[in-house]
DNA sequence: GCGGAAACTCGAAACGTTTCGAGTTACCGT
DNA sequence: ACGGTAACTCGAAACGTTTCGAGTTTCCGC
């Protein structure tokens, strides 16, 4: 009701207590001194409702530590990047910090200005998912997750994009598929180029001279690249499903990517005839029927690991930059069993 | 590298510009003055690479704004909240803020002290989606989104359960069911509450005491509650439809609980003879077999929404705390659609 | 060239807190 | 009872910024 009342400060507190400021100052800070004072205090901040100002803290304090981190990320509306987040969001608040989220929506000029605004916070160290036009070092200790920043060298958590990628076609071929689709995202992505390099890789002969169709080797009509979005992928996957001498597998990319396809092959009815995995997983995927083959991400482990790792820079870590590689596992459900 | 070099400051502005402090505040704060001077401290500004340190601004300024809000959430990872967060942080961006997110997991305890950490921080306002054990009004300006507080009447921005789950019912009846089952979330949530309350609105006779089964009424029986999360629903879906005088059709009311029952549906290979609608969309809902008809939200809106009423009190509103609802929508698939 | 207003700049004080050095009190052994 | 020291408290200064009143310059019309 009557909220237009000042919130109370050290000094009223003091002024209450009939103490010094600095008295307040240090037992509110956890040393008691003399218990007949500290129990004075207490009451006076009981009595007034007083909260301490930790801006004001961070702004004198010699450490300067606002206890609060930023996280940057393409867009948290993505369940994707919210599992991320919420790793952040854990290991931050283990350490008595907040998290300030930013989504950058892919757009480098918004990185940037979403970065200058949480330093401007005084954010003790910032994670980011960088975008293609990735800015220089910034100020502020900072972690880059999902994908590598382009220029620098710097601390850098990843999903095992290639492995997981080899995972899932290798699964394919013990299957007997020989000829093996792959539809991907947008091939500037980190992320996606390193799952074509895993697909390229575990094909028998991986050099590009090579391209023998027989063999199962690698085929350029096979592969469909910088798909946006589902409805992208559904044409793609239909095209490339109709076409002459279709593959007898697929591997997807990406999650939206791998929707598309499951869709393309419904409207198909292709469903339990062509063998599909999906990079990253998703809910409902085991209602599918088939059931749908993923391999799977750690999104939280993914988040906690670059926290941690912020943290132990904003800790004093002066080590050589590192990177840390979270394995993926392969989900088996039906789709990607279905033999040749 | 040598990255222990102090932060400039504006004393370091107005000392290589050769001006006084204040002037290169106002400068800063986009007061031009005398255009050489202007010009001076642009270019010691660019030299020193200085920016304003926003909290040390926020402390002194007379408003007092820190231009940053709070958003409390029960579990960011959780899609349906990460989607309220992003339509948050879209319109607090619009302002300028950045948005500071924290997860309760739906624990009172942990929830006050996330509430407090915030405030600490000087948050301008706060978006809270409320556990049960709700706190009292908060010293800093609140909107409630997706349930409403317990014992305050305060500003709420809710989701049209009644309606939707009205909307599904009747949808279910339009295609000859009378006896269609509820499934249920944790009974002391208010969107449960409200969803089984809107279920048992639809049936033709909603008084408690008659419960005819062969018209289609209320049978107690139909209606199982407080299941918490899939598995359960799996169980309580596997039980119904095994029972006597089974349900004909089922109105799920929560995502988790909808994956449980479509699960169940399928392993009793009754998919195709019972009908089901959801309360909640979710990804991959259309590739189902058949495609999941679901009552969708709008999370995005709704944090939208949360988001310009809590700056409408930043910014001085005064009038009496309201409460938005946010329509839903009944998106068809075929699920819904199987006849009796 | 002059008075006066408008436009600007400056220094000091303030925001709420922590830190520092100096001052005060309590306590100990002898 | 006394000196010495440990434990505590106090006031003032500082963190980086904005605000305020007072001082200075600029500019205009006459």
């Amino acid at each position: 009701m009557s909220a237009d009342t000042r919130r109370p400060t050290m000094k009223d507190v003091a002024a209450l207590a009939g103490v010094s400021l600095s008295t307040v100052s240090r037992v509110v800070n956890g040393d008691p001194g003399r218990p007949d004072l500290a129990r004075r205090i207490q009451d006076a901040i009981d009595l007034l409702g007083y909260e301490r100002d930790h801006t004001a803290s961070t702004l004198r304090r010699t450490d300067r530590a606002s206890a609060s981190i930023g996280l940057l990320v393409a867009d948290v509306g993505n369940p994707f990047f919210a599992a991320v987040a919420r790793g952040v969001e854990e290991i931050a608040r283990e350490r008595g910090s907040v998290t300030m989220v930013a989504s950058s929506d892919e757009d480098p000029a918004r990185e940037r200005e979403l970065a200058t605004a949480l330093a401007a916070r005084r954010v003790d160290g910032l994670v980011v998912v960088p975008t293609d036009g990735s800015p220089g070092p910034a100020r502020v200790p900072t972690v880059f997750v999902d994908r590598p920043p382009r220029y620098a060298d710097a601390d850098t958590v990843l999903t095992d994009n290639f492995g997981g990628a080899v995972a899932a076609v290798t699964h394919l071929r013990a299957h007997g598929h020989r000829r093996i689709g792959f539809l991907g995202d947008r091939s500037t992505l980190h992320t996606a180029a390193e799952r074509l390099r895993g697909y390229l890789g575990s094909l028998p002969d991986p050099s590009p001279a090579r391209t023998d169709l027989s063999s199962g080797r690698l085929d350029p009509s096979l592969v469909r690249t910088d798909l946006e979005g589902s409805a992208a992928a559904f044409d793609a996957a239909c095209a490339l499903l109709r076409g002459d001498d279709p593959p007898t597998a697929l591997f997807t990319a990406q999650n939206l990517i791998t929707t598309g396809a499951v869709r393309a092959l419904r409207a198909l009815g292709l469903q339990h005839r062509v063998a599909l995995v999906g990079f990253d997983d998703l809910p409902l995927a085991d209602a599918l029927d088939p059931g749908l083959t993923v391999v799977a991400q750690q999104p939280v482990t993914l988040g906690r690991a670059a926290a941690r790792l912020l943290f132990s820079r904003i800790d004093g870590d002066r080590a050589e930059p590192r990177t840390e590689v979270v394995p993926t596992t392969l989900v088996v459900r039906g789709s990607g069993e279905i033999a040749r």
